[in-house]
DNA sequence: AGAAAGTTTAG
DNA sequence: TAAACTTTC
């Protein structure tokens, strides 16, 4: 498809330092190759690269387009300082999702962009313009049109660190630079450039200690953080009007309308944000973040995924803080600057890790977990999703990731390292599930954080730790009020067992009105059996990683290997139409098929294929896209290992006593009960689902609401094809 | 002092 | 879980 070998160069102009007024980094970015077994050091296995030292004159006098994507600010945002440095400005923003491949941004994140783009665009207002928005499938001949239609000579624009803006962005230079349009782009979400942190021998790092060690001590600082401009120039847009947008259809709305209560999307609120933090939580941030429940966190992650609030200012503002608390000797201070800074490089360390390995949302770093045989149930996955597991602090998590878009940091962990080692799902689902339901998704940031989670990092959990959720659940919600928030059928059960209810004698159950396995869930995979599965995977990981390699050195490309991935460097998944096509056409039961497959599809995309443009609203067509997402699809083309394994005994629980998920009508966050919760000061409303009648519709939602807009969504089937 | 046992912590 | 760190004998 569109990365392969031989994939372009491209080229990034940068905005760095004032004693370097402008590096070109020349990236050759070649095709990613896993790092082998053992655990890799400093192999340079990704890319090279080399900076090329070029003084440009500054550009002025014409009008430039700033074009704007996830740097929604106009403070300390240097395109839109070189738009207003050079002359009149253009403001745009195109709506290009289909661009995105199967990232389609999910309800709550399309929430904040919208309200985000409304309140950049009154800022640009008050400061003598406006953004025009278009709606497009292709950015870059957008690009033209308005280039076209406002004479503008330059494009100035922020850079983006994934895998797809990298090769959108290095063909838009290339098309725009042809059509004689100066182009220029510049570092607005990040501390230091991917390609300026490297380790003694210039090469990359692939750990993050080592990573935020250097960027700690960096010789130079990162840049300090630009006001936004007094006034603007506007470019003439009467002959560039703005597209009208729908980020939300009708359906989505009433989810929706609870969102705005908790959350204040745009710039200034961003930096409403910062301050209360910084002000507040930030001094106990160190002792504080590990409560699930507490609202100690800085609530910064939408915000800083939309580039509303810049990184270097937090970063400057957090130091300057830290200088001064250091004065004062409070250690505490200085330590939690510390803890919370390490999540600001954790945020870096992802972009940095999208940049050296481009492919590190879709497949395992390592490249033995390539072998790891992922049990593909979508029972299970559906269960996970719904909160339905029978463990009360998965469940909770759960309950109010899909209620809010929201969930604490730790509680991301706890859910997710469920998901890969105890149900043993593929992680990717995982992740689209994050991407599709989190207020803050970032595609980045989740690969780091689920290929953390899955060990499939050199500096990753150990594979073969299997977190106890009862255990969690006691380290992070002592008193059970998390889980009875969020899990009202659990709320009279004491705190002894409120974490492990299947543990609970029978009249304290009944005591508590539980029924397990009718109103609460039993264990869905108890733990002991998990460890063993898990066990007993990993060494067919081994021997199918051995038996590939023996393949490669024997040079024999029969029987097991799949040489094309092992050997070779990866191309992304080829053929995705195609493989999702073949997908729909095939019927297999819907339980328990378990294949060894690394690199699944997710199966709301193949439900959604299937369906086409459809319209579901009934319940039998609810059910009808159940059956279809059944199988999810194997990529034959690219991996012959297919295998079944068969299940070791594990207590499944087969009746879960909720009513299925796809039956209920859904009740909407509009009859919840809203609850509210301090934060810094202030109350931030936070609803949960009332006790008497609470049911999960998350599932028909995820794939009917969610992806509502399908007709939409469905075009990235046409994405083009430049391999 | 030094081993053993307990506690904390990890994205 | 497991390694690092702290406390106890």
């Amino acid at each position: 498809m569109w990365l392969q070998i031989g994939y372009p160069p491209f080229v990034i102009e940068t905005h760095t330092s004032p004693s370097f007024p402008f590096l070109a980094a020349l990236v050759f970015l070649k095709s990613s190759e896993n790092p082998s077994h053992p655990i890799p050091r400093k192999q340079g296995y990704n890319q090279e690269l080399c900076l090329e030292k070029r003084v440009f004159e500054d550009m002025s006098g014409g009008c430039s387009i700033v074009w704007f994507r996830r740097d929604l600010r106009v403070e300390d945002n240097p395109a839109l300082a070189a738009g207003v440095r050079a002359g009149q400005v253009i403001a745009v923003y195109i709506w290009a999702p289909e661009e995105e491949g199967h990232y389609y941004p999910g309800r709550v994140s399309r929430w904040w962009l919208k309200q985000s783009l409304s309140l950049l665009d009154s800022s640009l207002r008050n400061l003598g313009t406006s953004l025009v928005t278009k709606r497009s499938t292709d950015s870059v001949s957008c690009l033209l049109e308005v280039i076209k239609s406002t004479g503008a000579t330059q494009l100035f624009f922020s850079h983006l660190y994934d895998p797809l803006s990298l090769v959108r962005d290095h063909r838009m230079k290339e098309v725009l630079t042809d059509n004689g349009i100066a182009v220029r782009s510049f570092n607005a979400d990040l501390l230091y450039e991917p390609w300026e942190v490297l380790d003694d021998e210039g090469l990359p790092f692939d750990t993050f200690t080592e990573f935020w060690d250097r960027c700690l001590t960096m010789p130079y600082d990162p840049e300090s953080p630009q006001l936004p401009p007094k006034k603007i120039i506007s470019g003439d847009l009467s002959k560039c009007p703005s597209d009208t947008i729908i980020f939300e259809d009708e359906s989505e709305k009433g989810s929706n309308a609870l969102l705005a209560r908790a959350w204040s999307p745009g710039w200034k609120n961003g930096n409403k944000a910062l301050s209360a933090f910084m002000n507040g939580p930030l001094l106990e941030y160190s002792k504080n973040r590990r409560k699930a429940d507490s609202a100690t966190t800085s609530f910064l992650s939408p915000h800083l995924h939309f580039g509303e609030v810049s990184v270097r200012k937090v970063f400057h503002l957090l130091r300057m803080k830290q200088v001064l608390w250091a004065n004062e000797g409070n250690t505490a201070g200085v330590e939690s600057v510390n803890v919370f800074l390490k999540s600001i490089g954790l945020r870096e360390y992802s972009r940095y890790m999208s940049f050296n390995h481009p492919y590190s949302h879709e497949r395992p770093l390592l490249r033995h977990l390539k072998f790891f045989p992922w049990i593909v149930d979508e029972g299970y996955f559906k269960a996970w999703r719904q909160g339905r597991t029978g463990y009360p602090l998965v469940d909770a998590g759960m309950r109010e990731l899909w209620a809010t878009g929201w969930l604490h940091d730790r509680i991301r962990v706890v859910v997710s390292s469920f998901f890969v080692k105890v149900l043993q799902l593929p992680w990717r689902w995982g992740m689209k599930y994050f991407w599709d339901t989190l207020l803050d998704a970032d595609l980045e940031s989740d690969a780091l954080g689920w290929q953390y989670i899955s060990g499939t990092l050199p500096d990753g959990r150990e594979f073969d730790r299997i977190d106890n959720p009862q255990f969690e659940g006691y380290k992070f919600d002592p008193n059970g009020e998390y889980v009875r928030r969020w899990l009202p059928e659990l709320s009279r059960l004491p705190n002894e067992w409120i974490h492990h209810p299947w543990d609970a004698p029978e009249y304290v159950l009944q005591a508590a009105g539980i029924e397990l396995g009718s109103n609460y869930p039993l264990p869905i995979v108890k733990l002991d059996a998990a460890k063993a599965r898990l066990q007993e995977a990993l060494t067919q990981m081994w021997q199918h990683e051995a038996a590939s390699r023996a393949i490669l050195e024997n040079g024999t490309e029969e029987g097991l290997g799949d040489s094309s991935e092992a050997a070779a460097p990866i191309a992304f998944p080829q053929n995705m139409e195609i493989e999702m096509d073949e997908n729909t056409l095939r019927a297999t039961p819907t339980t328990t098929t378990i294949r060894h497959y690394e690199d699944q599809m997710v199966p709301s995309m193949t439900s959604l294929l299937s369906r086409g443009d459809e319209e579901v609203s009934s319940s039998d067509a609810g059910i009808q896209a159940e059956d279809s997402r059944a199988e999810v699809p194997i990529n034959q083309g690219v991996v012959d290992i297919e295998m079944v394994r068969t299940e070791p005994r594990i207590d499944v629980i087969t009746t879960m006593g909720f009513p299925d998920g796809d039956h209920l009508q859904a009740e909407s966050s509009s009859t919840s009960r809203t609850g509210s919760r301090e934060r810094d000061g202030g109350v931030v409303p936070v609803w949960s689902p009332s006790t008497s009648s609470f049911t999960v519709d998350e599932d028909s939602s995820y794939l009917q609401m969610q992806h509502a807009q399908s007709h939409q969504l469905i075009t990235w089937r046409r994405l083009p094809q430049t391999g």
